[in-house]
DNA sequence: CGAACTTTTGATATCACTCAAGGGACGTGG
DNA sequence: CCACGTCCCTTGAGTGATATCAAAAGTTCG
């Protein structure tokens, strides 16, 4: 299921890039992130990183690809509930909690790193501005959780594919995972059904619509959008809850 | 739209019973909340406790009555994406951001305290076991979000009415405001579609069928879940979203 | 080259929305 | 204590959006 292996390319660091838009970070808090994110392991898709009834034990950093957050029903269907993207750092909460009330599964191939728990105490004991930084993080990640609650609740299909192509771009440009219009998106059609709480075959149709409209192009798993403002005002996008560039109060 | 009032009825604490839950408190921590919750002010139904796009200010506690986290698009519509319930504090946390993303609003006549952020600055470092509380019952509200999400995402329009149910009995009976089979739920149908992403017609005939079904009684204000079991296999509810009963970890 | 996925298409069924109007309940003022 | 206004709940009819089922076409990868 997975080995270690080195860092390969030489993209920028995401976990740094990302805390840095919510704090000022010193140079021994940028090198102790770089330590950490150092000791990467592949993991193939589909695979559980935390599993739904397990104890949360040590968190994992996404540095390369996409994992969710996801729960199942009965009838086995499943309803992804956030988006891990390079950068995020999931189980940091949860571990606060006795059991996992949902699973963390890849959905690309993933490049990861886990930090065990003393290591993690230890770090937010002795760099409170990544401390800080990770809580702002934390409340983004809330925030992103009641847009897409507003999303499912009061937006047609085709708007909340572009809602979610919107958000996906903003997060991905802030770790330097996209250009100004285009990124890697390696999702099945039946992963956005999931997300968007729609059956795939609606998806499928819903997409080829933006296509239509001109507001998206979507092949072998890279997306572009022509023109952002043009999607950004179809889908009702306010980039406001992930307080990205107001650095935050004190 | 509000004064200060003595509070009223001898009811439980609702915010000691909350914590209680989650953490063992000291009797200095419990006096403590008993004496923050003392002034008490009345507001009415429909009352922005804090409004969307201002930097938040202190937080407030529920002590009766219901409120909701809210955001509005374009043509009108409205999302409810949080009860906020006897008991339940809000704005702790959004305080470490700079700007709501959405508003705080009464449902219902509320009656309310404002703690000034000074205050609960002093509470959290001088009450660990208080602040310790907080923080689960943000996770649990965090949970709470993303069951919210399945719940939209996933289920039929009275499934989802029957989840909320089942979800609001558990959370009432915490806090000591519910019987086994009943509370007071004094929202309109209109509230009720706005949280469930549905319109406010088909929740009226939801709840027929809920009623037809011998499910739920619902009139004046009132709800009551005949046989509680059977609305949560209803529904599919499973309450270890909210963490009740397992005291968490260290 | 073939097996296993994924995407696409068509046809049909169903769930939920909109519009519009009637019926209650409740509070206020005369 | 009645009249009236204002919400809120309820009903009906028609429409629109999305789901389901089934199968074909395209991809990817060993």
């Amino acid at each position: 299921m997975s080995q270690v292996e080195p860092s390969a390319t030489s993209l920028p660091n995401p976990l740094v890039r990302k805390l840095e838009g919510f704090t000022t970070l010193s140079d021994a808090d940028r090198a102790l992130l770089e330590r950490i994110s150092a000791e990467t392991r592949l993991v193939s898709p589909r695979t559980d990183l935390v599993r739904q009834g397990a104890k949360p034990d040590g968190v994992f950093l996404i540095m390369e690809g996409m994992a969710c957050r996801q729960k199942h029903r009965a009838k086995g269907q499943r309803q992804i509930m956030a988006y891990l993207l390079p950068g995020d750092l999931c189980g940091l909460d949860d571990a606060l909690l006795n059991k996992m009330d949902h699973s963390i599964t890849t959905l690309s191939i993933c490049r990861v790193v886990r930090v065990a728990p003393e290591t993690m105490t230890e770090i937010l004991q002795q760099h409170p501005q990544v401390a800080r930084a990770l809580r702002i993080s934390g409340l983004v990640d809330e925030a992103t959780l009641r847009e897409w609650l507003v999303n499912l609740g009061r937006r047609y299909a085709t708007e909340r594919l572009a809602h979610l192509f919107c958000e996906l771009l903003v997060r991905l440009q802030a770790v330097g995972r996209a250009t100004e219009i285009s990124y890697a998106l390696p999702l099945t059609q039946a992963d956005l059904a999931d997300t968007m709480g729609m059956s795939d075959v609606h998806v499928n149709r819903s997409l080829q619509e933006l296509r239509q409209q001109g507001l998206i192009e979507f092949r072998r798993g890279q997306l572009t959008i022509g023109r952002p403002s043009r999607l950004q005002a179809f889908a009702e996008f306010k980039a406001d809850y992930l307080h990205r560039g107001d650095q935050a109060a004190t």
